[in-house]
DNA sequence: AATGAATGAGATTTCATTCAT
DNA sequence: GATGAATGAAATCTCATTCAT
């Protein structure tokens, strides 16, 4: 029972995850989801409680596993070369291959303007101190591969996260490299 | 007349930006629009054909705005630095201040996956080449000051625009001087 | 003045007649008629106290005109045979080319369940009396040419009027001798 | 499930169709429809995608019905004048009886210059071959019948046609017999 | 007399949610 | 748990009419 529960509720989660990520959340129908899950639309309110329901839900899933995956990332190296690479490397590959919320950062980073804040709001109060530990931890570990440096960490991060994003947006082949050796060593000196 | 006409359709247009920006499209009714600028819904109608245009022309005008200045800016400076600097500037107090459309690369790059593809698709049509001509002219700026190097042009101007937007977004005083120095420096080694 | 009026009454007039015929009275704009007529909205309703009012006018002088011509024909025969072979001629041919309400039939008979009572009260109100008339005039005329008959003549009249109206719409060249024919002699026996 | 969604549709079809019938297209609202039918405004789009198409399914199925009942009659007789007579029958009293689109030759025919074309075309495309599979039923009959008449068929099938809306409209209690004998003896001799 | 921007009541349509089965 | 017909509030959009100029 609560096996096929499980079952049945990661199946909507995932098709809507679909819905969702092609469509965009106010153009996919509750009756969308239903028909694509091959339930009944009653159905859907038994697993959640609303349409922003079922979208939050979804989208904290993903986030939460993106932000883990990163979490291991950065306990993973030891090396600040070697971190990065592999960060992007997930970005360009396992989620853009994904194909579902290119721009993880979409929610991560704040109001777009073109959001109900209402949605924005429900991720963000969810997944808020994960978001925060991930950083304090990214923070920790430039901190202590960067002695010295007079840079403002938290702004480094913040960038970090953008060129993420935006690696898992581009269709460059060569993006990740060419960001790498920028973050490294700044476009006025080449990789030696 | 015709000044009258310009006038309240560029009210029109003012408050309809406000209201987009501070709620998002979809939660923008358009009756919410017509009592904000004090007119009859009927009216937007004889300005815009549905709501989905007055969203696009509102943000076209700006995009154009702010891609203008852009423009500008690559043009004025001889200096990579120079042109850098003050490009991020810009982002970071006009627009940054303007608390609109913070992310303007919303749509400038491409889907969100959270917003209507026809909205998308109407505003990228309508400035599609503008895009094309300030991307190359900004590659042609770049390649002529960063002579001999290995990086990849088109990938560089991508990540300049998704720092661009990130400086724009962020609430931190340091944010342009760490990005500036990470682009031009690396992360390994300080300015000096 | 008075002459510069009744100009452009006639001319609002004579282009919302042709737009009535072509789009129906439903699909045809007040806008509509204003651009054709090369005036301004409201002008319109300095002549006319509505859209409605219009359609009747239009619908009246229309109505006027047939009715007026009918008359002259029933009155211009001395033979049944040469009154109606004038009557289906002009509703072949000036009525037919004229491409302006080809069943003119349809307010004149009733409600045919699809236009608004409103309307089709408005032009019978208006022309009761002379539809009246004309009935009066064409039965006298038929019983002083078909004496001793035993058909309902207001039965032949109404028939009468019916084929008059489908040879007006029919495209065929030899819809007028046929209802003649058939009139005169029966389906039975052929004209000799 | 099946019968229960047949009932639903069936009965606002049928309340609609009073609706229409006695007010027109036009001035009937959806919400009219559905507070006649006791349901929300909303269940009427679970079976019609628009006001038009629940118009014109109800156009289509009362024609069918109509036709339907022509082909009958045209197939049921041997003898002209029983098929003329039982089909005026049909008119004047099933169709009259019913008090509903008592001018079907409205469609059937062509535009009346009132209709919206688009409604009209709706209807057209749905039966059209059914239209002519009754026209060409109609016109053999009469070939075999009227063997060396002059008469052109078609002509006197439209003028058959016209005459059978008429007689579907008239308020005489003779009419039948009156366009009867017209159409066999003509009216210069009477039936012996 | 002429204008046409503005109106706003009212039309059609949508769709998240409910609830009897 | 599962259903899906029904709901109805609320959205977008229309267009005949008005009225200040």
């Amino acid at each position: 029972m609560t096996d096929q529960s499980v079952c049945r509720k990661e199946q909507i989660m995932n098709e809507a995850k679909k819905l969702f990520a092609s469509k965009g959340y106010h153009d996919v129908r509750v009756d969308d989801v239903a028909k694509a899950c091959g339930v009944a639309k009653g159905t859907l309110y038994l697993y959640f409680k609303s349409k922003a329901d079922l979208f939050i839900q979804v989208f904290i899933e993903e986030l939460d596993n993106i932000m883990g995956k990163v979490m291991d990332i950065i306990h993973s190296g030891i090396k600040l070369e070697d971190v990065l690479s592999e960060l992007f490397d997930y970005f360009q590959n396992r989620i853009r291959k994904d194909d579902y919320f290119k721009r993880f950062g979409e929610m991560h980073r704040g109001n777009s303007g073109l959001i109900s804040p209402e949605l924005v709001l429900g991720v963000k109060k969810a997944i808020q101190s994960k978001i925060k530990s991930i950083e304090d931890e990214m923070v920790n570990f430039l901190k202590n591969n960067l002695k010295d440096t007079k840079l403002n960490l938290h702004d480094l991060y913040d960038i970090l996260v953008s060129i993420s994003v935006e690696i898992s947006r581009s269709k460059s082949n060569t993006i990740k490299e060419t960001a790498l050796s920028i973050i490294l060593n700044g476009i006025k000196k080449e990789e030696t």
